[in-house]
DNA sequence: AGCATTTTGTTCTGCGCACAAACATATTAG
DNA sequence: CTAATATGTTTGTGCGCAGAACAAAATGCT
């Protein structure tokens, strides 16, 4: 026998039950920002006096804190608001063929801190990662001043294996069996996780965003990386088999198509992108919101005539997502976004006469707003969910600093 | 206040933690068939004397009972085997368009009976109800005499709510806003709730079938009734909003194909039918079986041409489906199985080929073997699942039959 | 201004459930 | 026939939640 055998019955897993609780409110409260304890116990349908403790212990644990009612002046004892502890932050990373954008989220989902590295071009993995690693080193005093980190969420344009956090194929980025999650852990000692992006975008949607509060949700993001798809099925992130579902990207959307670089033909991805729509609007390299800006003034005919093909093959996806997913709401984002702003009816209308009328049901369509913050908040949910889901386990982290609120 | 007020505090809602305990052990004997106590405390987490005490209420309950073991002689004591009970079953009801058939199924999902009501016409909800009624009433005797009902499961070929039991679209059967779960419930008094044919037929085939034990699986049958989708992912039902996700025959598989009966074009369900096979075999209306003969021996080049035609959409929604869910296994059932299993490597050469080959991964394209069967067990399971979320609220119900084993 | 009403926080007690330990039992190995 | 092993059974302990009684802090009515 070792002579770690043999353990103590450590604290690390008390009754089910109470961390199942735990980690109930301190994710109630994660979620909406702000939540009297009166609330709280309406929702869980917990006892008051149960409520009252376990508030205490996410005080406790730096996860929480209350302060005086905000709310609407009612008959009866005003009840304390419960709000996260913006003291526990996640950092989030996002590669991106052009750029490496790190990010400081704290509790709540607020954005504290976002700084965007452009590269000169499409950075490898290990570039990636050391881009990353001397930023967060760099503020490392800094954040452990006002901060306690709970880990690093890595989102990443390519199928990633959740679990161990390998990106498997990242294929505009050139990527191929990174194990990037290990690799930034061990650059900068937090505890690292990596998941694909769009998946990480309809999880921040769903909780901060457009589907706030939806189980059921289909995000797409179009970017310079290609067409990601993320969705929220009956409240759960669609993870499939070894965490690669989602990638509507790769919907087919016509016979006889181009060749897409995953081997198929007809893609949604290879009838749809954004470089063809700048080519024709004249700009070279420009940002979103340029592009938007082109699409809205200067439509020659042809630049409106590809406008409204590509939204017709985004038509074809979308009606397959509702029939498949019979969403409550559809979420773009990217310049996806921006084609369906340009004409909101049109991709509506699809849905509405190309899909099986109960599965579109009150279904909308709805243009993300969170930009590239999105992203940040979806990565670090990555290390927020891990903390959420056993609060009393934080306590094997560095302690939180003084409180400065 | 009424006389009713103040129920005693009942023990209809005894402690969550042991609900969930006994859900979880009775779920587990049900879909084993047989498990040895000792088994269940190593599956179960559980200590050795509370699956003691949780099995032997399960017993008092007539969920299950033990029996001397059957497993391999091991080293010492040897552990009971534990059984579902078959006394404790579920009335099972499918209506097509040429037939309703009503099948008794015991817990362990073993169908006991089965009787197919042929109809010279396609049935309307009303008739579909009264054949039902009929056939359940004439064996009611029977039996109260050596079995517990639990309640009736309806499969049906449309979208259905599930929450209320309400048809809200079949169009093969031509049925529109049916509430056939009230009707059925109250013309034969016992509990009945109604769902998706194909959901049912991918939660039989995950419990019972070829994905047994898989978490993530794509579940295709093709019938008269047209091309009916069900998934399951991340080990659940894909429900969605409002119960009508895993419309998979309306998947797009040609650009400017058939107008389909949904309104759009090129869905997976007019490209692909078994009606055209049966029409180029010189069937008139037969029977599966003599489709696939007519299939495997006399292949006129014509029928050959459409069979590979088929094929090829087939495999464009089964690359979608790879692609959107990344599943362990996907299984075709009726015609689509016959198809599969004229020519095996085409389909998965297909997803090998056109879908993302990490989405792919080990993916299997199983035929589904259970049949009919696959119906019955599936709409049983309606009830079941209800049973087994709080096996000790069986109370309400009717006192379990003198034993006969 | 004061009192009733309402709502919620707080404290204390009891109960149910799961676990662990000690003991009993039934099998195989030698 | 004895040792070893695995499992069922019994008993005691502790934890966590619910509920009741009480305290506190607001509104609203007179």
């Amino acid at each position: 026998m070792s002579s770690a055998t043999r353990l103590p019955a450590t604290a690390s897993d008390p009754d089910p039950s109470r961390r199942n609780n735990l980690a109930l409110i301190a994710t109630l409260v994660h979620h909406h920002g702000v939540l009297s304890r009166a609330e709280l116990t309406r929702r869980t349908g917990l006892n008051r006096s149960t409520v009252g403790t376990l508030v205490g212990q996410l005080v406790a644990l730096g996860l929480v804190y209350e302060a005086a009612p905000s709310g609407e002046a009612q008959v009866g004892r005003p009840s304390p608001d419960v709000r996260p502890d913006p003291s526990t932050a996640a950092l989030a990373v996002n590669p991106e063929v052009d750029a490496v954008t790190i990010g400081l989220v704290s509790l709540g989902g607020k954005v504290q801190k976002k700084i965007r590295f452009a590269t000169e071009r499409i950075p490898t993995a290990k570039e990636a990662v050391n881009i990353a690693a001397a930023v967060i080193v760099g503020m490392r005093s800094e954040l452990d001043a006002s901060y306690r980190i709970v880990g690093i969420g890595l989102a990443v344009p390519g199928l990633v294996n959740r679990a161990d956090g390998v990106v498997r194929h990242a294929p505009h980025l050139g990527w191929r069996d990174e194990p990037v999650a290990r690799m930034l852990g061990e650059a900068t000692g937090y505890p690292c996780l990596a998941d694909n992006d769009a998946s990480l975008g309809a999880e921040a949607e769903l909780i901060f965003g457009a589907g706030a509060g939806r189980g059921n949700l289909v995000y797409l993001n179009g970017g310079a990386s290609g067409i990601g798809g993320g969705v929220i099925a009956d409240g759960a992130l669609l993870r499939g088999s070894a965490g690669y579902a989602g990638e509507l990207g790769h919907t087919f959307v016509r016979t006889a198509g181009q060749i897409c670089h995953c081997g198929a033909s007809g893609c949604l991805e290879t009838e749809v992108s954004q470089s063809r729509l700048f080519d024709l609007a004249g700009l070279g390299g420009g940002d979103a919101s340029q592009l938007e800006a082109a699409l809205r003034s200067k439509a020659s005919a042809e630049l409106a005539a590809e406008v409204a093909r590509q939204l017709g093959y985004l038509g074809i996806t979308l009606r397959n997502a509702v029939n498949t997913f019979n969403p409550d709401a559809i979420v773009l984002d990217g310049f996806l976004g921006i084609l369906h702003a340009l004409s909101p009816d049109t991709l509506d209308g699809l849905i509405r006469t190309q899909a099986l009328d109960e599965a579109a049901g009150r279904a909308r369509i709805y243009r993300a707003a969170l930009g590239s913050d999105l992203m940040m908040i979806g990565a670090a949910e990555l290390a927020f969910t891990r903390l959420l889901a056993d609060p009393a386990g934080i306590t094997a982290l560095p302690a939180p600093p003084a409180k400065v609120r």
